[in-house]
RNA sequence: GCGCCCGUAGCUCAGUGGACAGAGCGCUGCCCUGCGGAGGCAGAGGCCGCAGGUUCAAAUCCUGCCGGGCGCACCA
């Protein structure tokens, strides 16, 4: 808000000079208190084409703003070679907060920070899509929790949202999956049998094929191994679907709208695509972006500047992963979806750029293709992630099996979490609480990190139950606000409520902790956006823990809660209802559970 | 060898064109009995990997180099 407002006044001031419309400039939020409220360098900006030194221009406008009518600045000062430093009124700064709470109390609908830029828009987001071979690792964790945030920034931005989990069940990957618990469950009868060179090594296979004793006792000795395979994939898939559930803090069964199988691409799946990779095949032939050599299918990528070419059928006739994700994303275009995200972790950068090379090929030039557009396609890579514990380096290695689940690590998380005595609430047991907390934790610190770094896991942080740890120092501001609510009421016993419009006046609220709040306040719809358009769900998490920094540094300095001075306590409350709204916005957001107490 | 990402305080990381480079932890010193002490204040600590370039202005953009990660299969 304060941003648009002096925008505005910035616009007429350029046109009451008559100065032509600038070029990009940049109006920020000051770092520094001496710097204003707001900077700009517009000056710098216009300058070449005003023919002016920055510094002349800036003072002509300074003094325009100054002057004009119903000026919001209390102050607007030319600094350093040339930046214009807004000081707004606080009664301006009042007013954000003012707007806030009335939202809140009056419009049905209307949640602050909500945008409309993707209203009537589709939107879909890929991301875990793991294949059923073993439960999901901690790589796919970030992925997960990076999609999910993504997802909800995009319904905050009205946008409506499939997500989609895309999975493929046939091959080489499943053949030896079934392989391998067949051999287990042999061995779990005691009969000879063979473990496959490249076999699935981990306890989930033994725990499945246990299962399969259990309930068949020895009737599939004689069976064959897709029935091993389909059975796996079944006991897999569920659990995948409960770790999401887990993570999403949603039942399984909704933890993605859509989970799309590969053999649909060959026309033997559930899902209708628009076209199958034998089609596709000849199209990029007819687009001559593919030809034969050595008896294999290559697709021209060195056409679109790519290193080399890529086989796209082996001389087997089966194709490669490429031919069917192409046929997958075109079939997402198809779709109608306005944006499209993918979400890959850093292994995929190079697959991921052939395909979207095929699709631009594809789209340009095939007829019935030039109606879709690839350009909607936005692709997200992430760095991987490492575990430390105790400051050292947790191994992993996919071959060994000896890699940590997500559900290990929220289980790990919850066996060390303590309750108070006063944390807990009738509506949740201990164990939800427990369980509440370690997913927090898992989902904030995966979160916290832009996705283009590598992610450092500390372990014994994300236990930690103290203000070192990011996500409980969060919280802690929450719960401070419901400790400081309770207060409140035990002090004024006549009250019923702490909102009470008639008697409130924001204009108390003149300290620099509470003005610092309202702006940081003021910030959120940006922060938002630029979390969506950068697609770096990080830069919530920064904003929530510097909302937390701001309100511990108010909450040393000033008491909220004063018998003697009602007037400014109840201004004080007003404050902290806007300050939790936004912390109940950014807990939905990053899907947060937001205790009490604690 | 080629491609992508990263290199900022002792550690983990913010900051991606602006004004003296920031936070948390750790370290040093001081203070505090709370509207929940799971505290508070202060301080030390940085040629923003290196070298060029673009710009009025570079941690930020470009080029080259060095270091780390990940890819570079007719595996997914």
């Amino acid at each position: 808000m304060l941003k648009e407002l002096v925008e505005t006044q910035l616009q007429r001031a350029l046109e009451a000079l008559d100065l032509p419309e600038p070029p990009a400039y940049q109006l920020k939020r000051s770092e520094r208190p001496e710097h204003g409220d707001l900077s700009t360098n517009v000056a710098f900006a216009l300058a070449k084409q005003a023919g002016q030194a920055p510094r002349r221009l800036a003072e002509q406008l300074a003094e325009q703003l100054r002057t004009q009518s119903d000026s919001p600045f209390e102050s607007v000062a030319v600094a350093g070679a040339g930046f214009v430093n807004f000081k707004l009124k606080h009664e301006q700064i009042h007013q954000v907060l003012d707007r806030i709470l009335r939202y809140q109390f009056e419009e049905p609908d209307y949640y602050y920070g909500i945008s409309h830029q993707g209203e009537g828009k589709a939107a879909q987001v890929e991301f875990v899509s793991a294949n059923p071979t073993g439960p999901l690792t901690l790589g796919h964790g970030r992925q997960a929790i990076l999609g999910d945030v993504i997802a909800r920034l995009l319904e905050n931005a009205g946008y409506r949202v499939t997500r989609e989990f895309y999975y493929n069940n046939a091959g080489r990957q499943m053949r030896l999956l079934g392989q391998s618990v067949q051999a287990r469950y042999l061995e779990e009868l005691g009969r000879p049998a063979q473990f496959p060179e490249e076999g699935y090594h981990g306890e989930y296979i033994r725990e499945i094929a246990r299962k399969i004793r259990a309930e068949q006792g020895d009737a599939w000795a004689e069976a064959a191994t897709d029935q091993f395979k389909d059975y796996a994939e079944a006991e897999i898939f569920a659990g995948i679907r409960r770790t999401l559930g887990r993570l999403f803090r949603r039942p399984a069964d909704q933890a993605f709208d859509i989970y799309y199988n590969e053999s649909s691409l060959y026309g033997r799946g559930p899902q209708r695509p628009l076209a199958t990779v034998d089609l596709i095949t000849e199209w990029l032939r007819a687009a001559s972006l593919a030809y034969d050599k050595d008896g294999a299918v290559w697709f021209k990528a060195t056409a679109s500047g790519r290193p080399e070419d890529r086989v796209i059928v082996r001389r087997s006739g089966e194709p490669t992963y490429r031919l069917p994700d192409i046929a997958y994303h075109l079939d997402k275009l198809a779709r109608g979806f306005d944006l499209i995200i993918d979400i890959f972790g850093a292994d995929h950068h190079d697959t991921y750029q052939d395909v979207l090379a095929a699709l631009k090929g594809l789209c340009q030039n095939i007829p019935e293709l030039k109606q879709y557009e690839p350009e909607r396609i936005r692709v997200l890579i992430h760095q991987f992630v490492t575990l430390t514990r105790g400051g050292q380096q947790v191994k992993m290695s996919k071959r060994l099996a000896n890699y940590v689940t997500i559900d290990d690590l929220i289980d790990e998380l919850a066996a060390t979490v303590k309750l108070e005595e006063q944390t807990q609430e009738a509506a949740r047991t201990p164990e939800q609480l427990r369980e509440a907390f370690a997913v927090n934790a898992v989902r904030y610190f995966f979160l916290m990190r832009n996705p283009d770094s590598h992610l450092q896991f500390d372990f014994d942080l994300a236990k930690a139950q103290s203000k070192e740890n990011p996500v409980y120092y969060v919280m802690y501001a929450h719960t401070r606000i419901a400790a400081i609510n309770a207060e409140y009421f035990t002090v004024f016993t006549e009250r019923n409520t702490y909102r009470d419009p008639a008697a409130e006046d924001l204009s108390l609220l003149q300290q620099p902790e509470e003005l610092a709040l309202i702006k940081q306040l003021d910030a959120l719809p940006e922060v938002l956006a630029e979390a969506l358009d950068q697609l770096r769900p990080n830069l919530v998490t920064n904003y929530a823990f510097e909302l937390a920094r701001l309100f511990h540094d108010f909450y040393e300095q000033h008491r909220v809660v004063d018998a003697s001075r009602p007037e400014l306590t109840v201004a004080r409350m007003a404050l902290l209802h806007g300050i939790d709204i936004v912390f109940g916005r950014l807990f939905g957001l990053l899907g947060l559970f937001a205790p009490r107490y604690m």
